[in-house]
DNA sequence: TAACATAGTGGGTAGTTGTGGGTAATATTT
DNA sequence: AAATATTACCCACAACTACCCACTATGTTA
């Protein structure tokens, strides 16, 4: 099972337990990297959803951050909304990392958990969140979506 | 006899045991690469059946998913689409890799099954749902199936 | 034709994975 | 400093999966 590392693909079932806790999948684990310290980097998505990086990917943003000028009022903010939320979050012998209160609001995760694995990370969501975020794309541009799909030979 | 590496053609007919796995014809297995490890990335088809990439062949699919940047909701979209339905998979000593309940539902598979080679991957259907398929293709635009003629010399 | 090899199918077993909860360590508040 | 809450660590169990062995059918070789 020797996938790329770093490398998250896939749709899991899981359940938030009453302490808040969430596991990772079996399968994401052992695609990690050692220099990730069992370590991820949870932060608020783009979309209703809670974003998970490994440590190493978000080490990357970090530098892109860094990179972008503090002149720009758009690079502020977007500067400001990307790290203010983020937290990192080690692991548990079983596989588990603890969300926070805010991330759990922030998502409207429920006990039923889905988990998406978006190649460089991983995102989490309450399902019902996302039929609803699957449906509102059905009225995506058709034309940008195909121009998009013709770069990529699936 | 084993023509271009990791290139599939042919149709082969196998059975889905009750434990979701199914067979991966011995000629498919012999033409991979040593660098697949022995992997298959299993994922949905464009029409109701399963897709199955040598691991090297999905790498691409990676790569060219992670270039993709999450700023854009359509990017996120179409990684999202493409990725959350794909799982790697090792055959076993008998060259079987195990279906997920999902990917059999989605692609109607019932016992008896056919498997495609569609050059760069394989299809995995059930044989009535081919059936239905090829009707539909009956209809299509000839003028469309000439435009492609141009393109490739057969 | 007998002996052997290869391919496809079925099923048992041991190890892994997901989940819940208890206890100890740490932090926070009073 | 005591009381309380929060977090981290550990153990236990059920469900599932990967791995292994066995049997059959077909094809190949001597």
């Amino acid at each position: 099972m020797t996938l790329t590392k770093n490398t998250f693909i896939g749709e899991y079932s899981y359940s938030l337990d009453n302490k808040g806790r969430i596991n990772i999948p079996a399968k994401f684990r052992q695609s990690l990297s050692e220099d990730n310290n069992n370590t991820f980097v949870i932060s608020r998505g783009m979309d209703p959803c809670i974003y998970v990086y490994p440590l190493i990917q978000w080490k990357e943003i970090e530098e892109n951050l860094r990179r972008l000028s503090s002149l720009s009022s758009i690079n502020r903010t977007f500067i400001r909304n990307t790290a203010r939320y983020a937290t990192p979050s080690t692991y548990d012998k079983q596989g588990r990392i603890g969300l926070s209160p805010d991330l759990i609001k922030y998502s409207k995760l429920d006990k039923e958990v889905r988990i998406i694995g978006m190649v460089n990370k991983m995102e989490i969501w309450n399902p019902l969140q996302l039929i609803k975020t699957d449906k509102n794309n059905i009225n995506i541009d058709p034309q940008a979506y195909d121009d998009l799909a013709d770069k990529i030979t699936l």
